[in-house]
DNA sequence: GCGTCGATCTAC
DNA sequence: TAGATCGACGCG
C-alpha cells in the first residue's frame, strides 16, 4: 500500500507517479482492483484550472488538507469526480484520477467503484476502504496532454498537466 | 435570495 | 449537439 508522503509533493509529479498503481475499493466484503491509465494534476490558487483558484470554500478547502485525503465533489448534477489530495497541509493541491483499466471517463469510474461524497475528506487506507497499491511495472511510455474540460482557464488550460499511460 | 455554469456522459 | 440535473459560487 502506497503512504501518505507518496503524496506530500507537488501534484504534477504525483499525477505521473501514480499512472501503472492499482487504485483499491473494498464495500461490502467486495475488493475491486484496478490500474490506474490516465490522471490530471491540479495546483494551487494560481492554477486558473484548479478549485482552488478562488481560495477556501466549503468545498474546497480540503484541497488544503493532509496529503493522501480524498477530495470527491458533485458536478453537472449527475457526477462525482475523484482526487487525491497532494502536497503539505496548507498548500493546496490535487490529483484527479480520470482513468482506470477497463473504464472511460473519471464520471464513469466513480460510479463503478461505489465512491460518493461520503468518501469526502476521508483518508486513502484500509478505514475508508479506498487505497493505492504499488504496481508491478515501471516500462511503459507516458502521453502528456493538456487538461480536459478547463477552456476556461486562459494561459492554464494548455499546460501539460494530464497523464496518460500508453 | 437568485442566476449561472461546471475537472461529464449519453443519446439523438 | 443538446439535454440531464444540482449544488457551489458570486453577485447584489
Amino acid at each position: 500500500m502506497i503512504r501518505p508522503d507518496f503524496f506530500e509533493r507537488d501534484s504534477v509529479i504525483v499525477a505521473k507517479d501514480l499512472l501503472g498503481n492499482f487504485l483499491v475499493r473494498k464495500t461490502q466484503g467486495e475488493t475491486l482492483r484496478y490500474k490506474i491509465i490516465e490522471t490530471e494534476a491540479y495546483g494551487d490558487s494560481k492554477d486558473l484550472a484548479s478549485h482552488a483558484r478562488h481560495g477556501q470554500t466549503a468545498r474546497t478547502k480540503i484541497m488544503w488538507d493532509h496529503p493522501g485525503t480524498i477530495y470527491v465533489y458533485f458536478t453537472y448534477g449527475m457526477h462525482y469526480m475523484l482526487n487525491i489530495v497532494t502536497g503539505k497541509k496548507g498548500i493546496a493541491g490535487a490529483v484527479l484520477i480520470r482513468g482506470i483499466e477497463g473504464c472511460v471517463g473519471p464520471g464513469r469510474l466513480t460510479k463503478k467503484l461505489f465512491i460518493d461524497k461520503k468518501l469526502n475528506g476521508r483518508l486513502l487506507g484500509k478505514k475508508s476502504g479506498l487505497w493505492i497499491e504499488k504496481g508491478d511495472d515501471k516500462r511503459f511510455k507516458i502521453l502528456t496532454t493538456p487538461r480536459i474540460g478547463i477552456d476556461y482557464s486562459g494561459e492554464w488550460a494548455k499546460k501539460l498537466h494530464r497523464f496518460v499511460l500508453q
